[in-house]
Parts: structure tokens; sequence; C-alpha cells
DNA sequence: CTTGGAATGTCAACAACACTGACATAAAAT
DNA sequence: ATTTTATGTCAGTGTTGTTGACATTCCAAG
């Protein structure tokens, strides 16, 4: 609470039921636009929402194991399988076994995989900076804050870590 | 673009791809805590998301027909059917045949459903309300405009409609 | 070394919820 | 009288989540 906060009453107004549920259907209606574009590219090639989900990660941490992917999306290994089966035998992901421990899986994109990503973020991309950009540098940081005040502390960590791990690879 | 905007450079780095990422994977973990707390109530009485979206649109809307609803949920109303069907006959929702157009059905949540529909929205309610006092104001400002920057103009209006429309019964 | 437990990943079956398509009914509009 | 609109239903399909059962691999205790 850095800004003003006169006498407790008219500072806090925004906290009102009426502005809440206001904000739980601007949550509603974004995460639809969100979605919209990558759903479109995602049904030319008969993939999925989770199909994404998995690119996305997959590129972000490449190497990754499965087992980090799926508490990363918060879905079961059973899930996760069944999507990785099929980007697997499309030719999408690849799969190299651990050398230190070689149950483990390490998951890859291959170019098609990258391209495929590259088309599908670019679309997602767009739409974020036309409305990054529509609205400015300040409410961009105000979003990105209260998006992170949402996430349960376990998702949270999980941002973070993303951030961090940028490109550690063991 | 109202803020500084020196040399065109320096004040659009919010705008990188690696900044969109970000935003991108923030909407996507405070998703899931957005809907956390409702999903576990739902699951308490065998309901899931979709049965969540229609009754606070009910609620939202009371006597809204069906063919509202589903334009503004986008699903068929095949897909809202089974959902409309479960609620009817738990007595959560009552259907009123339409006075002026006698195809229209005119849906209210019953005492019941309120009861439920109070349930799952305090619920998400608590967790908006503690993020947005973590933040202040003027972030919460910041979220709500980029939220509606990111959504479809069909959508926009929708979420308009709902904030006209508050009483509007005929 | 062998055995048993833990970690990891795969296969099969099922449930929720979205979709399309076809069809029925009733009532409003022309 | 005919067409259009609003709604509901049935059947079939696909994605994505779940649980249960099982195979493989590693590691540690006997």
């Amino acid at each position: 609470m850095a800004t003003s906060n006169r006498s407790t009453g008219e500072a806090l107004l925004f906290l009102t039921d009426e502005q809440l549920r206001q904000g739980i259907e601007a949550m509603f209606f974004a995460y639809r636009g969100f979605t919209a574009d990558p759903d479109r590219i995602l049904d030319k090639y008969g993939y999925g929402r989770a199909h994404h989900r998995a690119i996305h990660f997959i590129n972000c941490v490449p190497g990754t194991t499965v087992n980090n992917l799926l508490h990363i999306l918060g879905v079961t290994k059973q899930s996760l399988n069944r999507v990785l089966r099929s980007l697997i035998e499309d030719g999408l992901v690849e799969v190299r076994v651990g050398q230190r421990d070689r149950r483990e899986r390490h998951l890859y994109l291959t170019e098609t995989g990258q391209s495929l990503e590259q088309e599908l973020s670019n679309a997602q991309r767009a739409r974020m900076r036309s409305a990054y950009r529509d609205v400015g540098a300040d409410a961009v940081s105000g979003f990105r804050q209260v998006l992170e005040a949402m996430m349960d502390p376990e998702m949270k960590r999980a941002y973070w870590k993303l951030r961090d791990n940028e490109g550690t690879e063991k």
C-alpha cells in the first residue's frame, strides 16, 4: 500500500465487491482473447491447448524432464504423456534418455517443433504487444503485479524458476 | 502512450519479446490461481467450471435467455444445455417461459442456486481482494486496462454490456 | 549380489465438456 | 400459409483431464 491512503474509506473503493466482480469477468473474457489466436493455429495442425503448453515450456526450458514438465503444467503424467506421444510421433519433440539417470527423458523441440512454436508465440505475442502498447508501461507493470499476486505460492515459485533457469541445463 | 517517450528505444523496453513472454506465462499461472478455489468447491457438489460460468452469469443478469447466455459464454447450445439441465434438475436454476415471447426461457437462480453462487464468488473474490490489496489501486487500474485491451472486440462488447445492463430486464 | 523401495515413464479405461450434425417443437414474423 | 427464430434433444466425436495397473531404472540395505 505505497500510495495515498488518506482516512481509509475513499482510498479503498477499488476493493468493493462490484469492482472485484468486474475484475473477475475481465479475467474471464481476457483469457478467451489470450488463447483465441493460438487455438486457431493449433486447429490447423489437429492439436489442442495442451500441446501448446507442452511446446511452450519445452522451448522455454530445453532438456526438461517429463517429471519437471508435469509439475509446471499441473497435470498428471498420464495426461501429459498422451500429448507428448503425439508430438514425438509427429517429429516436433525429440526425446533423449538421461545420461546421469537413464530413467529420465529429456525433451527438446526439433526444428519443426521450433517452427510451430514460433508461429504460436508470434500470434500470442502480437496480441499481447498490441494490448501493452495501447495502455503503456505503467499499466503493464500493474498488470504483472496483480497477476503475480493472484498465483498460488507454488505457481509463483514455478513462475520465478522459469525466469532464473533461463539456460540452466545439466 | 502518455508517459515518457524520449528518443524511442529506452521507453519501449516493456515491449520486448522476453517481456511479452513473461506476461504470457504470468497469465497462464495466474488463471490457474483464479480458478483454483471455485474448482475445489464445485468438486464437492459434482459440478465443473461450466456450471460455475452459467451460475455466475445467470446471477449477474437474472432473467437472461438461453440464447443470450450462450453468446456470453461462447459455447454451443448443446454444451450449455447439458449444464443447464443438471442445474435445473438439482433445483439451482429456475426457468420461466417468456411472457412477451413464449419461445424464450428466462433463467433465474433459486435460493439454493444463489447460496452456491455466494459460496463460489466469495472464494474467488477473496483471492482477488487479497491480490488487489497487495498491489494497490494504481496497479489494479493497469491490470484492468491490459485485460480489456486483450479482449476480442466482441468480448469487449459483452463485457461492457454486463456493466450497463446491470438490472435491465425486459 | 540380491532384494525391495522409490522414482520415472507407459498403457488402458473412463469422465467431463467442448464440438458438429440432424431433427423436433413452438411461436413469432412475414 | 410459409418462413424464421428460439429452444431442446439425440447421436457421434475429439481433447484433455482423471485413476489404476504395470514396466523400467536407480539406489540402498541386508
